[in-house]
DNA sequence: TATGAATGAGAGTTCATTCAT
DNA sequence: AATGAATGAACTCTCATTCAT
């Protein structure tokens, strides 16, 4: 055995290495070999922690996944503080960092069916997944919409939907342009982004 | 040789190959041997129309990208016609209908470094690419609210580009879940999408 | 395309490279890459001949096993001529020869029980295999026996049987010793062996 | 530390291991990694018993060869008793009992090329191995032979290889075939050998 | 002695690409 | 242009072996 610093476990740094590398490389571009190497360990060690890469790939997942639940389980708590725009700007920020994490990696399911098989058997098995996410958001506006804050005609599973949406596009046009961004940017996008949201469009 | 009939080009068979093959299989299934197979051509002749592998692909963005202009250029036609909130379901649909193509592609650009890299290089001298669609959608909001039929404190901008992200999410968490659409339902999602975006969320 | 002399062509190489290798080096030494290098191709040739390596191996079979067939093909010409006891000598040289080439094969299928079952199958279709070698030996001494010169109370099978054993264990501890045989040592073996065969051991 | 009964060493496990699994997926089946866990013991324990996995094998050896000794032993008391043909059938039972065990070892000599050098190694410095085991039915033939029940013209030593040859061809013809043997279909095979090289083949 | 995580060479296989025909 | 065998780098994964505990 070598000598290791003892804090950061193997099976954690390599998926740290992993989701390092998905985020930087993609899918493609995360090899086993590059990960062992990132990880600084030796190429068969991966296997000593992981069936398979695609396995690998899954315990990222349940690494990641539980981020936006975490960020979003704090909501029931605001409801009736504060006004709803900028909480919903706030859970629009929530959401766009969760993104940013996990848009490689779903893009890495869309574009390999083998994982998009392993994904949706694990996620059927475990009861969550992203699409599962805006139930918190929709839970949020409902109540709300109790405590007549939100209109009474208003759509609370639809608006919650199109929240998770505007988060994931943005995170998704980021990665696909490499655009870099900064904390300003964020907050004065999720301002205009609620406004939009909670504003009428039509007269 | 094997005869031809010389009017389904070569290139235009190519083409439709690793399209289908990206939407079925992902990146990682449209390899050069099965595109080739699928076009029922050798697996050289790839190389007499197109310089390398990425290259095809980036011909295969430059057929499917322009759709969504095409759906949208009679947008202009529509200004103060219907009620802006049918238009915008239709906006809706037209755009699902193109990010159904199209998420495949986007994936494939984020899990494929050499395709990413590819990509940013024909965007930056092509100055086109689907972040830019949003513009007609913006010009069209910008003509009604000229009009009046759009509220004055609206933000075009920020309303186009949510439309853009609602229906790409739909696109993206169907193909993630391989579900599989009806017109019907395509229908009722896209009014109830608008319908929210339009009316205030807010008392 | 490497400039090649045209007469041996590369699927030949290669099952040529593969009998030599299991022959010297038995399955284990006789890897793809050692394959394709005495071969004189690249790696990835061996594929675009043979879906696997155990396909290939499954056609070194096809080359190898039918030669027994071929050996002992004449045996019933010589019914009635010569006397029965140097005809057997005659056929325990060519089974040695035979077995010579085959011993490798046969050891590589007991130790890798995949090649076993693949050889099997590929046995059970085709309906041959070396099981069945010694039905010639039988036919022809089941012939001399209705000529009166191999004992009525004889029996064929049996004796076939002991034939193909008393040359495939000469075959195998050859190879287990690394024993290089000689002609002429070869030939006093089989007189030996087939003379203890044809007497009577009892008085 | 797990707590052991120490009565059944771990030594006897590692090899009982090993043979299992020689003999139900011969060598490719028998990595250290399987030995050690059909053992029960942790990986690393097999190399605080032998230095290699050849070494190993070679332990193997030792204790499987001796049986063929043990079961000819009391073949020198046998001179003079019972026909010479029943007890040739003896013969030819024991040793396909001890074929049966050892086939999957031999085979496993020739089809690793590591192994082989391991064994000739060992062989060399103990003097012994199966092709000396026929020393012992040479010299039971040539007894019965000096006491006239055995033809003065036969030849004991080339009898004694065939029987073992016999015995050897059906041991491995069993285990290509995975055919399952009966101890009734064992003794009408013997029988028959037997009776066929005890008796004259020509008139 | 026993453990089992770590090692890294090497296995079989794939695949984008080339090029003589 | 079209062909398709040949190429060889790179991939995932296995496994005998080591060694700190």
């Amino acid at each position: 055995m070598v000598l290791r610093s003892g804090v950061a476990d193997v099976r954690d740094q390599l998926l740290d290495a992993a989701l390092a590398l998905l985020r930087s490389k993609g899918i493609k571009g995360a090899t086993t070999r590059e990960i062992a190497r990132a990880a600084k360990v030796a190429d068969g060690t991966l296997y000593n922690h992981f069936r398979t890469r695609e396995q690998l790939f899954m315990a990222v997942f349940d690494r990641v996944l539980p981020i936006i639940k975490e960020a979003l389980s704090e909501l029931p708590m605001r409801v009736g503080e504060g006004d709803v725009e900028s909480t919903l700007a706030e859970v629009l920020l929530a959401a766009l960092g969760f993104f940013r994490e996990a848009v490689p990696l779903f893009a890495a399911v869309i574009s390999d069916p083998d994982l998009n098989a392993a994904y949706r058997a694990q996620m059927d098995q475990q009861q969550r997944g992203p699409h599962r996410a805006y139930a918190w958001i929709e839970k949020y506006l409902q109540a709300e919409q109790r405590m007549r804050r939100v209109d009474a005609k208003a759509d609370p599973t639809t608006t919650a939907q199109q929240l998770l949406a505007i988060a994931f596009f943005q995170a998704f046009t980021e990665r696909f342009l490499a655009a870099t961004p900064t904390a300003a940017a964020d907050k004065k996008w999720a301002a205009a982004q609620a406004r939009a949201l909670v504003r009428p469009l039509v007269v």
